[in-house]
DNA sequence: AGCAGATGTTCGGGAATCCTGAACATGGTG
DNA sequence: CACCATGTTCAGGATTCCCGAACATCTGCT
């Protein structure tokens, strides 16, 4: 799948990152999830898209990942059926030092309510 | 003006700001600029939503205002005709610490941008 | 008091965006 | 090859955003 024919993977430079599309990626709960698991792999972890259960549609959740990839807060690679997600920590941590850091504790409390 | 019997001007508490509002509400960057303005006149400064000469229609940048007020990240409070506009500073700072600090530079550049 | 100006908000319509199920595309497996 | 698993794209309805026009409130002037 992923079409790699059509949709070429396009992601951002780094000096092509924006601060209002990362916040704007940043500013929804199942994205900050995402976000948030995604930093529980890391470095170098990566993460199918399928394997975060989150309470949307397929194609909702599909958004969603090409929404982040687009802000520039993960990177996508196909590999065999899946499409791995990597969080682009070291592009992020240089612009803008400590939003991670942020986002991340509360994408991890956006898991917790989904779970309990 | 400010219809004051009709919206009642209502602010979150503390304990309501969330953290996915208050990206959202920063994730554009008139309103950027309009909380980097306010920054350069803390502390205990307040603006009236009039001086900031955005390239925006005057209904839109009262949406904007609104969505900052109920995002947390401003105070509103209504002087004769004017409505007054201060930064959270200290309630965002408490919640989400360096949040602010990164956004301000960034509202400067949009207005850097607007006047170049 | 009455009227005009200044400052903002609200309303209605058109453009853009978001969410979802259904259909499609691709890769792996028996 | 047939079948399943993983994701994407598409068309639709709903929500949101932006604007001009109309409205509301306060201040000042005569």
């Amino acid at each position: 799948m992923a079409s790699r024919t059509a949709t070429e993977l396009t992601h951002p430079t780094r000096a092509e990152l924006r601060f209002t599309a990362v916040l704007a990626a940043l500013s929804d709960p199942m994205r900050l999830a995402i976000v948030a698991r995604l930093a529980d792999v890391e470095p170098d972890g990566e993460l199918a898209c399928g394997v975060f259960q989150l309470p949307v549609s397929k194609s909702t959740q599909s958004g969603h990942f090409r929404t982040l990839r687009e802000a520039g807060v993960i990177r996508q690679r196909d590999e065999g059926t899946r499409r791995l997600n990597r969080l682009r920590r070291t592009d992020l941590d240089e612009l803008f030092p400590g939003l991670l850091d942020l986002a991340i504790p509360q994408g991890r409390e956006v898991i917790a309510g989904l779970a309990g």
